[in-house]
This record gives structure tokens, C-alpha cells and sequence, in this order.
DNA sequence: ACATAGCATTTCGTATACCAGACACGCAGC
DNA sequence: GCTGCGTGTCTGGTATACGAAATGCTATGT
């Protein structure tokens, strides 16, 4: 009888302030949805400072990972910027999602359990009960739960890191609702068509349809995403982004 | 006659100590060639301090950066050590590779234009003329350059930027000399190859090919990469790695 | 009224000081 | 000889103070 395996919890390591401070602006950026008020969003470091109870220090550290990511801009004097991404950024980031994810799907072929496999079809139906039209948040989110899911199953650390900083930057095209030209009900399909190519371990076409699928939805966005440029323009007044959206604007 | 552009520098914009520092350690980091040498390189924020003659915020600032480009590891409280990537993660990030620059190769099939094709026969000359045994940093360099040049064709700058961090880490498995089973040879086939099938716009091949063979480099290092991991342990003596070198180990 | 020079303010960048955890060493007790 | 404890030192984490650049305001002169 093999001993006892004794596991112990890495204690805290990593619940510094600058992580602290990092998760809680990341977190903080990613809610509060810039993409839906033109303008630029300045941040402050001094008053993060007082609403967070912690020195510039950690705060200016924090920021700096968010600059790598993206996420901010850091302007020398000048001021701290959320950076909202161009249709042409979001596109090539389709793209490189894509890439990564239709590997991550040959891979999932090949080392996936059946049982993994299986959850998948648990993510799909809950995604198919959803309805696209409202809840725009929550469908988008099953959706990329999805995704992850299967580059989950690549098992290879890499990917998931690559493309989870990718998702990240989706929320800008999570309004692109589905409505238009039946994408929801598309995408469902061509989700169910993945997992099949999974389960007979067809790694080839597997590959092949997850890259077409998500090249897809970097097509609809090349036709319908001009309105991430327009929120460029802070002269832009609301009103007429508002409108714009009212229009049935498409998305994801 | 229209009137004289006046185009002036951003001046300095990003020639703060912090982006300074960050250049400087990444270079200093991955010239160093931490894969020769056994046991862990650790480095201490006071000594860099007075080394660069600027106070610590700025290098801790840019050790946040070189923290997340996965280049170092911070311990609180221990200390700061160049990381070595094991075998598995050098893998991975092939991996990761191969299905960006796949990518790309699609894209460059689109959008490249007959005069920047032209410019990987040119690299793919000089690379020809390189003698790999002989010069292993040079022939890499080269090789990596080829890579370099592909992807640039896309015209997709994040995929440049990702594969970019990717190729950093590469280094470790530099010294897998080509000697090894004609890998040389057989990998500027495979290069020809792929130039052939861009030049013939034939996005489908040159995607194939792209990614087979960086996948051939991913198995190749499966094979003969167990070298990577032993360098982790600190036990190993400096003599047994180089025997063990010059034993012909492979590489890339 | 308007243009402008000067000053005050704001904001980030950098330097410095202080804090607390982790380790190493040494001594005491068994 | 081993174990446990305590102290000193080293290290990174955090707070604070200072500096310089950009901006905005205001007063002044025309």
C-alpha cells in the first residue's frame, strides 16, 4: 500500500496587493462594459489608491500587467486610459482565437476522455435553452464557456492562456447579437457538429470546423462591427450610437 | 506644391526608466542562455538597482512585465529567478506556434504581395548557406528569422506580437543541432516547400505544410528534449549536461 | 474682447524609507 | 547528535515623499 499522498495548499503565496489589485481592476474593467459608452475612461491612480485602501505602489504595478494585456493605456503625465480595441484589432483577434482554439480542438481529439466529450453535450444543451435575443450577457457567456470548455480539453496550458486573454477583449462584440440572419441557431449547429467530429475522434475535420466557426464570426464582425471604430470618436454623442444599435445591429 | 509636412518624433514616450530597465533585463535574460547552465539564476532588485543606477520602482515595475512573459518568477520574499521552461511547456508552446503561424500562412497566401514572397527566397538563400553544425546561434537566429518573415506577411500584428513571446522561449531548445537525422536538410525542404505553396496562393497547402512542420520540431523535441528537464535539477553537475551534450543531442 | 505670459494644479514617474516574512546560524536542552 | 527555539539578516512588498512634465486658469496688457 502506496503512503498517504500528502497535499498541501500553496498557504497564500500570490494574495499580494498587486494581484489583489490586478484581479479586482480586471474584473472592474471588464464589467463595466466601455464599449457601450463612447468617451474615453480615465483612471486615476490616486484615487484607486484611496477606493481600494492600498499605496500607488501595488496599484502602478497592477496597471502595468494591465497595460501588457491590453487592457490600459498608460499615458506618461497624461493620464491612464481603458483602451477600447478597433474593429481590425478584434478581427485579428478572432483570428489568432481561432487558430488556437482549432488546434486545441485536434488535440482534444486525440487526448479528450469520452467522458470529457460528454460534457460538452451538458454545456451545449444548457446553451440551447438559452435565447439569444434577451439576455445577450448570458448567451454570450455560455458561449464562450463552450469554447473553453473544448480548448480545456487540449489539455495543453498554453492555449487556455492565450485564448483566455483573447476572451477577454470578445466583450466588445458581445452586443452583435445573434438575431441577424439566424447566427445563434448557425452557431449551435456548428457547435454540435464539433462535438461529433470529437466523439468519432476525427481530429482533421474537427480541427476544420472549429476553425471555420470561429472564422465565421470574424467574418460577421468584418460586415457588421463598424460600430467598434464609431465609439473611437469621442464626438460621437450617445444618442446616435443608441440608435445605430436599435437598428438590429448584429453580433456573435 | 503642397505645403511641407511637418513630422516630428514622439519624442520620448516609452523611454521611461521602467521600459528601459525592461529591454534591458529581457535581453540581458535571454542572452544569458540560462538552458547552458544548471541551477537557478536568481536576481536581486538592489543589486540591479545600483548595477543600473535607477532606484528599485522602476525595476520592479519592469520585473512585474518580465513576470507575466513568463521570463522570471517572483517569490515573495525569496527572491526573483530566471525560469526555465520544462519540456512539456516548450511543447506546448510549439504548439502554440504551429497553430498561429499556420494561421498566418493562410493569411500571408491571401495577402502577400508576388515582391514579398520573393523576400523569403532571399532569407531562405542565406539560410541555405549557413553551415548548421557549425554556428548553432546563428543558424537558429536564422531559421527563427524565416519564421519571423512569414507571419509579418499576414499582416495580422497580433499574431506577430504572440508568436514573438512565443519564439522568446525558444532559445531553450536552441542547441537541438540539426545533426540529428537530417533534420537540417529535411526542415529547409520543408521551408521550400511552404514559399512554393504561398507562391502558388494555395492557403489550404501552405497552411498544411506551415504546420506540419512546426509540429515535426514539437515531436522531434518530445523525442529528444528530456534534456530540458534535467537542467531543473539543481543536483545535475554542470560536467554530466555537457556530456550529455555532446552525446549529439538534437535540436531543432 | 482677445492674446499671452506666468503661475498653480494635476498626474504620472522615480527615489527613499519602512515593514514583514523567510532563512540561517547558533545556542540550549534532551 | 538531534531537535527546537530565538535572534539577526536578507529579500521582496508597501507606503510615502519628491520631481518633472502637461494642462488649465488667471491676470495683465493691448
Amino acid at each position: 500500500m502506496p503512503p498517504p499522498e500528502l497535499t498541501v495548499q500553496p498557504l497564500d503565496s500570490g494574495a499580494t496587493f498587486r494581484n489583489q489589485v490586478y484581479r479586482r481592476l480586471k474584473q472592474a474593467i471588464i464589467q463595466m462594459d466601455i464599449y457601450d459608452h463612447p468617451g474615453d475612461v480615465r483612471l486615476d491612480e490616486r484615487q484607486l489608491s484611496g477606493l481600494l485602501g492600498v499605496s500607488r505602489t501595488p496599484i502602478r504595478e497592477a496597471l502595468t500587467l494591465l497595460e501588457q494585456e491590453g487592457l490600459v493605456r498608460l499615458e506618461p503625465r497624461r493620464g491612464i486610459y481603458i483602451v477600447r480595441k478597433t474593429k481590425t484589432e478584434i478581427i485579428e483577434m478572432i483570428i489568432a482565437w481561432a487558430a488556437l482554439e482549432s488546434m486545441a480542438t485536434r488535440l482534444a481529439a486525440e487526448r479528450a476522455t469520452a467522458e470529457d466529450i460528454g460534457t460538452l453535450w451538458d454545456i451545449f444543451r444548457s446553451f440551447e435553452e438559452q435565447a439569444p435575443s434577451d439576455n445577450i450577457q448570458e448567451y454570450s457567456d455560455a458561449n464562450i464557456e463552450f469554447h473553453k470548455a473544448i480548448i480545456r480539453l487540449s489539455r495543453a496550458r498554453i492555449l487556455e492562456t492565450l485564448t483566455d486573454n483573447l476572451f477577454i477583449h470578445m466583450r466588445a462584440i458581445r452586443k452583435l447579437s445573434i438575431r441577424q440572419d439566424n447566427r445563434a441557431e448557425q452557431s449551435m449547429h456548428e457547435h454540435r457538429d464539433i462535438i461529433r467530429a470529437l466523439e468519432r475522434r476525427d481530429g482533421e475535420l474537427a480541427e476544420r470546423l472549429a476553425r471555420e466557426h470561429t472564422l465565421g464570426l470574424a467574418a460577421h464582425v468584418e460586415r457588421h462591427g463598424d460600430f467598434l471604430d464609431w465609439l473611437r470618436l469621442a464626438e460621437v454623442r450617445s444618442a446616435d450610437v443608441k440608435a445605430a444599435f436599435k437598428d438590429g445591429l448584429p453580433l456573435m
